[in-house]
DNA sequence: ATTTTAATTATGGCATACCAAAATACAAAT
DNA sequence: ATTTGTATTTTGGTATGCCATAATTAAAAT
């Protein structure tokens, strides 16, 4: 009887595999996603009542679900209250793109301090799987694995609140980064960077690992501006 | 008629001086100055019901406060989802300061191209203040200058969600900066890296902006480890 | 005296109802 | 036809009650 107690609390404390989320946690899960596929595009109105009975909940934690993707920038607020997806401009697109250069070249830093040799293999691991897995279809994966690559980055830091701090960052920026890795072009450029990041990693060469990443948010900046721009391009029509 | 409403849209689309905060917005406050100063001391639980009725307010909006201030970092959750004031490791305080760090230091090479020569001014204008006040026994009032010069540089980067991410930090780390600050010790140290830094902004010298900002950063480390030591020194007799 | 087990209490998650303010629809006036 | 004024509806904010589970206490057994 207690054992089964303690293996919870174990389980528990560890990654919080057992604890069954609450329906609020659910709900933004399930509004995030739906927000980063633009099954609700950027504007789309949130009002609590619809979308409590579209998704069987009560309001309150329906409530709560917005609340927390407001927190990750991902719904802003009218003035009268009113939250709606958010519609970043490119500019603000590219405010947090730089954010998220620092947040990485700083866990590049650290990781280079921190980081296992174990895991500077698996980042080098997950990398390789990405040259191996390009020209599948599977975009959809290819993008998931380079996200990895980046996560692993982060939590090689060894760093918790940068670990929360960037991930939040990353939801934000999910939907146009998914947009950009659809391109083609850029895929090149993307390679011979994450070369670069991993060989800088392993030497544990802490200003060349930031100069590195920062380079490949740079890159990433551009891509994004030009997969945006060709989108405009097509909406239009 | 319409006058008065546009007016109103007007003013609250700038600093949103008229809405009238929700309660859950004043409760959050309210919690926040007492868990910085230390009325809610690191540890302590935060029951919805008792807090609630201690504020007049139901255990709706006082809640949705708690979850405000978790997302801040200065309430944290048990494995049973108990809230109670975030006790933070030295380490942990050092992650974020690290991160703060990062993020001054990418707000310092941003405000080099993007701040307005008046704002620049502002800023050493600010810092003169800090100087002509110091000795003064209004040791708040110097801490919350030493908090407006850095917000200050933030601001003049003119990057919202910088700013926004920035203020999170801050709030997480007023408690053991405000404590830091008490000491006399590396007050030298502070006013020299503070007119290097406006310096160095002046000169529009951003790697030196940068590099003056992240060494500063370093030594708040230094002299909060030493804080921190000293008080555990004093609760311990 | 210590440990187990059972009963009790306290607490957070959720649903629901009501209210004030905002948005909308509609009627009247120009 | 456009604007103005008014009624109606929608919406977010808040209070409250119920429930399942965790924490605590009390009782019982060793």
């Amino acid at each position: 009887m207690s054992v089964v107690i303690n293996l919870k609390e174990v389980l528990n404390a560890q990654g919080g595999l057992l604890r069954s989320p609450s329906l609020a946690e659910d709900a933004a899960q399930t509004l995030r996603k739906m927000i980063l596929l633009e099954k609700l595009p950027p504007g789309t109105a949130l009002p609590e009542r619809d979308l409590s009975q579209a998704l069987g909940i009560s309001r309150t934690p329906l409530r709560e679900a917005i609340r927390l993707l407001a927190g990750e920038g991902l719904v802003q607020y009218t003035a009268a209250r009113r939250p709606f997806v958010a519609d970043p401009s490119l500019e603000e697109i590219n405010d947090c793109l730089r954010i998220q250069g620092a947040l990485e070249a700083l866990a590049g830093e650290l990781a280079c301090t921190q980081a296992s040799t174990q895991q500077i293999k698996d980042i080098a691991q997950i990398n390789a799987t990405i040259i191996k897995t390009q020209g599948d279809n599977t975009r959809l994966h290819a993008f998931q694995a380079d996200m990895r690559f980046h996560q692993s980055i982060v939590k090689a830091a060894k760093n918790p609140p940068l670990a929360e701090t960037h991930a939040k960052y990353n939801a934000r920026l999910w939907r146009v980064r998914f947009l950009s890795s659809q391109r083609a072009d850029g895929r090149e450029s993307t390679r011979r960077e994450h070369h670069e990041i991993v060989e800088a990693l392993m030497a544990r060469d802490a200003p060349r690992t930031s100069r590195a990443l920062k380079a490949h948010l740079i890159t990433a900046e551009k891509n994004i501006a030009l997969a945006l721009k060709d989108r405009a391009a097509i909406t239009e029509e």
